[in-house]
DNA sequence: CGTGAAAGGGTTCACTC
DNA sequence: GAGTGAACCCTTTCACG
């Protein structure tokens, strides 16, 4: 697995951007051949550095038109506890993205919600029932600022 | 804009994990000819509700170790107060994500960077630089728990 | 590691129902 | 709205530099 270099590079950030680009329009835009370009392509798809391609969809359109940002503290840190509640919000499809935290709070959740009668559903029926769990903190995005799927490169 | 049908559902879910697939293995998989998914493609991107395509790469490959959630809190809501904040938050590209958000803090921003070393230049840069901000609280992600794309669907 | 050519497959029309 | 066929373009692989 070795480093990426500039040219790699420049095919990531532009895969970035344009997922769904023609490996031709790739290879010319940084400047190869498309059979090189596809070679490259090939090795940074099977060394694990490009995980996947989606699309990102509007959830507005697809009204989904509230982000809700949840803190959450468990009854304690024993890896059992940690193992029961991950596989317990992995089966939740309202979570867009969980981190185990250090600090004051155990886990940050990211939740979708259709409304405010939907987000109480999901509240109830997957948050308050996910397990070892001794507080909820909700609170909700009033506006987007940034969105960016991955890290800017030099 | 009309509303998305089976058919288009089934479009979107298979976009959303597989970004990249080729247009006749997509009407394969969703049982049209080419041409016809072709074209509900077409209206489905110029429509918004796919608001484009991306690479994700392994922030662990590009070296990007670390993903820290900071809370902030500005002197104000005045309009004018949260449009220069914002405004220089956007030209910071460690800034995955940023909410303006109801509740105890104004902004909720995600922020990856290469290690602690790193994370401490960006706080003294680019955080403690923003405008009218009089906290900021930084926790770290011990571990990504669940990172997804998008919002399941039914 | 890059190139060019060739075969196979994909995309996009106009046209039809 | 959906399918068909044909022209054109793209992808992939190979031998070679």
């Amino acid at each position: 697995m070795h480093e990426p270099d500039t040219i790699d590079i420049a095919i990531l950030k532009t895969l970035q951007n344009e997922g769904r680009i023609s490996n031709a329009a790739l290879a010319e835009r940084v400047g190869l051949s498309a059979s090189a370009c596809s070679r490259r392509l090939d090795i940074l798809e099977k060394s694990g550095v490009i995980k996947g391609y989606h699309a990102r969809l509007s959830h507005k359109a697809l009204n989904y038109r509230m982000i809700a940002i949840v803190h959450i503290s468990l009854s304690g840190q024993f890896a059992k506890t940690l193992t029961e509640f991950e596989a317990a919000v992995k089966r939740c499809p309202n979570v867009l993205v969980c981190y185990l935290m250090s600090g004051e709070y155990d886990y940050i959740l990211r939740v979708a919600a259709r409304d405010l009668e939907d987000y109480e559903r999901i509240h109830r029926d997957w948050l308050s029932a996910l397990p070892h769990v001794v507080k909820i903190n909700s609170s909700f995005a009033l506006r987007e600022i940034i969105d960016r799927p991955n890290v800017g490169m030099g």
